[in-house]
DNA sequence: GTAAGATAAGCGTATATGCACCCATTGTCA
DNA sequence: TGACAATGGGTGCATATACGCTTATCTTAC
């Protein structure tokens, strides 16, 4: 955790961000605990929260993460009654995902825990760089780095 | 992927920091899959061929990793045989990690690929830029956050 | 020298992550 | 309408992540 001499030297970018997300989601964590909730559940119902019923692959886009994975991340909320899964309505292939009066009740609790996690990360970041990582953050998360295409040439 | 219109409002430092680092690591990973590594496998190697022996709780210091996660990390590694895990010397409580030949070889090969990631990715993101987030990074990933003290009061 | 505390690491458990491959349903176009 | 592509989702597998507890060893104070 700390950075000793001039030795850290990661270059890595990929490195340097999942260094900096494994500190920060270690704390939210914490912070969040008392709620019964991850930094990653929070996030996933909060979305549903505010966005209201959506489908896998909707709310996967939402929060830049793979279809299966969070596939598999709901299955605890939906094992805790947090969140119900529907069959999709005009499209039957798509389940929709259904934020439970529990789930709300839940996210209530745990965002004033959230809030102050921000705060504290913020009183140590500096509320200003943390909303200036933030947006370049979310530009590394949009950008097109294309990637190795699998199967076609899409 | 996309940002759609002004909806993202994340504000979480900690989802950006996840989205960011999961769509990173998603092309870092593909780009070093024909080395037969993933980016994490990659940063042990390489740290290990950059420092030398190292026991597994200064290696996961170094790498801002939990111990435990490391732990496990390794036997992967140590399967492949990339790695040696020897007796601590003076204290035999430690385990010491060895970079093996095979594993010098395939961190070479791996850091071409590494080095085509990072020049993508930069050229994407702007080399300027990039250098400055992963300073930012770097800061965060060493802050005090302090989180909740687990057992005692340390 | 020994007992108490500190430290290194392992293990059980649970979630998080994503690729390859699979099936079902929907959309398209001739 | 019937073949085919496109899309929504699931499963198997392997790694990644970390908390709480336990064991082994070391250090320190007495």
């Amino acid at each position: 955790m700390r950075s000793d001499m001039a030795t850290v030297i990661p270059e890595c970018n990929c490195l340097a961000l999942r260094q900096a997300a494994r500190h920060v989601t270690q704390f939210y964590d914490q912070c969040l605990a008392q709620a019964g909730l991850r930094t990653t559940q929070f996030s996933i119902l909060a979305r549903l929260k505010r966005l209201g019923p959506l489908t896998i692959n909707a709310l996967a886009r939402e929060l830049v993460m793979d279809r299966t994975t969070l596939g598999r991340n709901m299955l605890p909320l939906e094992r805790e009654g947090l969140i119900t899964i529907e069959e999709g309505a005009p499209d039957r292939r798509s389940k929709v995902l259904h934020l439970t009066k529990a789930g709300a009740e839940r996210v209530g609790a745990a965002r004033k825990l959230w809030g102050e996690a921000q705060t504290h990360f913020e009183k140590s970041f500096g509320a200003e760089r943390a909303s200036t990582l933030r947006k370049e953050l979310r530009a590394v998360a949009t950008s097109e780095l294309g990637g190795v295409m699998h199967r076609r040439s899409a």
